[in-house]
DNA sequence: TTGCAAACATACCAATCGGTATGTTTTGTT
DNA sequence: AACAAAACATACCGATTGGTATGTTTGCAA
């Protein structure tokens, strides 16, 4: 849980690499491509980060304060059932898909798959951060199966994994088709699903 | 559909390239990488390809028809019911993820979220492979509503694109977690939500 | 005002990148 | 055997890469 930085220029500079790294990928964004962006010399560059890797590290911490604050504030969080609360997150979610691709899809996602097995602690980095906003998803599936499907024979930890793992996917073709209209039909597979595995107690 | 190139210099680059790709991605896989691996030197490289993209996107075309052999010869696909040919393409991509991580990932997928704004022709192959492999599911996903759901309010080609989405979302949890778990479950849940989409007719 | 560390800037470097120029070898055809 | 074209190899190039060396400027405490 990497704080805002106190610097100015540390967090042009992160606010660069996150962008420039979801728009072209890990190591297609040069140090030079980050500084350009920052509107910050090299030496400056250097003086924040040792290297490039840490910048990365750094940047993935940035990105879970960066989404934390996002979804910490959205209005779903203050709903009273556990159950509105996870289909209001796949509706939250759906909002942002009527951004543009390169401002709704995940830097971790796509950073990971690049780094996997050529940077472990970026890729283990990548893995905490996506693992934390995870678990404020598992929090709420547990509650609301306790309350609709305390029988279920699926884990809520599982469940929430393939929520993340629906919203991954669907990023991806995405960005394949320059279009969220896939993403957005997903969602709503998604959506039903969830409806179908809490069923609503009738009253 | 490109078929298999007659040269072996050229089969071997292709080989190396899409297992490189797949694991340090596209900009970090650099042509020096890619003889080496395919023990050719880099004259042999450039009198098969005009430049990098060039291999890329006949890597993307290599790779589709490596995947059609792959799913064609499968069992699952002479089952007659297009319900059984649904559920055991799902069940397929299960056994798969018992390979190494390395192995059952899809350079598609990989590729376009590197590529997707910098490199637009690459961007176009990787869609249109994705397509063309998700075509074929639409195919039985369209015959098992027909029969199963009929009057289900999505369309077959959303719900082809859907299992697409928690496929490759699965690798990217795959990736960062370095193991298969998550994807396994993730499958699970994916083969119970279309269970319930077609539901089996009682007799 | 002085002192000093953090912050920033400039200039540079060795290594590596994709790509080219220029060969030699292999293969298939007549 | 003669020949051409495809296939492969070697050596190299300009540009770019991540990173360093060496400064100058700024902010702030004493």
């Amino acid at each position: 849980m990497a704080s805002r930085p106190q610097n100015k220029s540390k967090a042009k500079l992160l606010d660069a690499a996150m962008q420039l790294i979801r728009q072209k990928g890990y190591a297609a964004t040069t140090v030079d491509d980050i500084c350009a962006a920052a509107g910050v010399t090299k030496g400056s560059f250097f003086h924040h980060f040792k290297n490039k890797d840490e910048l990365g590290i750094e940047a993935t911490g940035q990105w879970e304060t960066m989404t934390e604050a996002v979804f910490g504030a959205a209005p779903y969080r203050s709903l009273l059932d556990p159950r509105d609360r996870v289909l209001g997150y796949v509706d939250f979610r759906a909002t942002m898909l009527e951004w543009d691709v390169q401002t709704f899809t995940c830097l971790l996602g796509t950073m990971v798959q690049e780094v996997y097995t050529t940077h472990p602690e970026l890729r283990a980095a990548c893995n905490e951060h996506m693992s934390n906003h995870t678990a404020n998803l598992i929090d709420d599936v547990e509650a609301a199966k306790r309350l609709y499907a305390p029988d279920a024979p699926w884990s809520a930890q599982s469940l929430a994994y393939y929520i993340q793992s629906v919203l991954q996917g669907s990023f991806i073709f995405a960005k394949a088709k320059l279009s969220a209209e896939v993403a957005v039909d997903s969602l709503g597979h998604l959506k039903r699903h969830l409806e179908t595995l809490f069923p609503k107690t009738q009253n």
